[in-house]
Order: structure tokens, then C-alpha cells, then sequence
DNA sequence: GGTGAAAACTAGTCGGC
DNA sequence: GCCGACTAGTTTTCACC
């Protein structure tokens, strides 16, 4: 279960990149028949290699024009802390992503938000529910990359 | 074009978690008829809100484990810079996400990667194309959060 | 893994309200 | 803007090579 060959990479890159594709242009990229690609996938998708399929849509149109990273440092070790900030972030939509850092004392939000005031309502929302000692915010002027497909094709 | 009804944004947050949900029982959770949500799904194709449908993989099994995030200080400002820059995170799949961010000094990376040396095998990759002054690197020790689920629903 | 061919479901288009 | 019906295409599951 550990490796996989390269036809299902080609396959992953493909769904990756848009996930409506048919079984039979699937096929044809690929060079298998629609029922092969069709069980390799459904395996992929039983072993979890395929996690699920979404919709991405436009932050603008949103009004979710303003992508921010926080920096937290917090001196509160204990499990409890991390037990309800985990709760916190989970519970609000705006943050996109959560991360422990190396270092153990740092940790890093993504949201995103409409402007500077909705970033200071996420702010104070934020530490309203959990108590943080340390926060930076550096905003994003521009997107340079953004995407959501992993590297699948074999590297050299 | 301004304005997305609340029928629309609770489509779009069934959709942000299910690409593959059909018309039929997206209708019945947004209480209309398969053909009024594919009319509107298909206006918001059209307009862009609907970006595209793609299909997410687990990146531990493609051996994906590690996130890091790189800050880069640059006191090459030039357009020249910025463009070779540019053209070559995009060119590496590794490279998720590149950030310009406030100061107009720093440069956000987000990428994924196997394990330390396949780090550095990134940073060396990169620094080989783009001249570099000063890069630092975080790595990711938990992903208490990761979505690309948009808040969508109207927040109070 | 390939083929062919059913059954079930879905998308996309129509006229009508 | 919504609905029901219809058609055409697709997925999904067979049995068999």
C-alpha cells in the first residue's frame, strides 16, 4: 500500500486539477480503459489517498480580500490551553489554517477577511476566547501562489 | 453581482464540502428544486464565484509530511526580481503558496515536502534560480487546522 | 487489466407557470 | 424566478475474456 505507480499518479494530477473530469477523458489521458481508471480510483478513495472532492471558490467576490498570518507566542504550556485554542479555531470560519511550530511556542494562523477592521473583530474575538499573550499579524499584499494540488508526478 | 442571497451561500457551503453532492440533494437541504440549484450554481460558475472542483489527496501518503513555511528578506526590489521570482515558485509543485507581505521586504513561502533533506533540497533548488539574501525556515510540527473551506454564510 | 453491456443516476434543456 | 418532464450523457456494477 506504500507505493504508488505512475498511472495513478497521472490519474491524481488530473483529478487534482479539476475533479468533474469524465471517466473516459480520464482514460484517454492516461491510456487506460474508463473501467481500469475507474478502479483505481475508487481504491485510491478507499485507502484514503483521496481524501474528498471540493468546490474552491472566489475570496473576492466574498469579500475575503485580505489574507493574514498570526504569529502567536504563548507561555501557557499547558494542555488545556492548547485544548481550547484548538476548540477556538475550529469553531471560526475565517481561520483557514492553524499550525504548531517548530520551537513549541509558536504558533501560526491563516485566515482570511475582508478588511483591516474584520481583522480586528477576528482579533478580538480571538483572544476573547482564548488567552493570548503574544500576537503579530503581517498581511498579505499579494497572492503570488495559491493552490491546493500537491506534487504527485514522480521527482527526479 | 454585488450581492449573493443567503439560497446561494448555503449551495456554496454544501458545495465547499462536497463537490460531488448531486442537484437532487442539494435541493432538498436548500429547499428548492434540482433544476432552480443548477440554474444558480451555473450563474455562479459563470460569474466566478465557483472557481473550479478539485480533488484533495492525503499528503502523507505521497509522502508530503512536512510543511514549511519560508520568510525571505530581499533587498532586490526590482520588477526583474520579483518577475524571476515569481516564475520560479510557480514552477515548483512543492510550493504551495507565495505571499508578498506587508513592508513590501518579505516574502512568505508555504510548501510541502518530505522531510528535512527534502527541504533542503527545495531551498537549494530555489536559491539556484533566484537570488536569495536571507531566508528562514519554520516547519510545522502539528496541523491542528487545514481547510480551503471559505467562510460563506453570513456572519453576524 | 480489458471489453461490452446492462441498470441507475445525473446533468442539461425544454415549455409552462 | 421556480417547477415538472424529457433527453442525452454519465457513473457504477455486472459477467466474462
Amino acid at each position: 500500500m506504500g507505493s504508488i505507480d505512475d498511472i495513478d499518479r497521472r490519474i491524481l494530477a488530473e483529478l487534482q486539477r479539476d475533479a468533474g473530469k469524465s471517466l473516459e477523458s480520464l482514460g484517454e489521458v492516461v491510456g487506460l480503459s474508463r473501467n481500469a481508471c475507474w478502479r483505481r480510483i475508487k481504491a485510491m478513495e478507499d485507502s484514503g489517498l483521496i481524501r474528498s472532492r471540493v468546490t474552491l471558490l472566489d475570496p473576492v467576490q466574498l469579500n475575503l480580500g485580505l489574507t493574514v498570518f498570526m504569529q502567536i507566542r504563548t507561555n501557557a504550556h499547558a494542555p488545556d490551553w492548547l485544548n481550547a485554542f484548538s476548540k477556538a479555531t475550529m469553531g471560526m470560519p475565517e481561520i483557514l489554517g492553524v499550525y504548531r511550530m517548530t520551537g513549541d511556542l509558536d504558533y501560526l494562523i491563516r485566515a482570511r477577511v475582508a478588511d483591516m477592521a474584520d481583522y480586528d473583530r477576528l482579533y478580538q474575538a480571538l483572544i476573547r476566547k482564548v488567552p493570548l499573550s503574544d500576537v503579530s499579524a503581517s498581511f498579505v499584499m499579494e497572492e503570488i501562489k495559491e493552490t491546493t494540488e500537491l506534487p504527485v508526478l514522480r521527482r527526479i
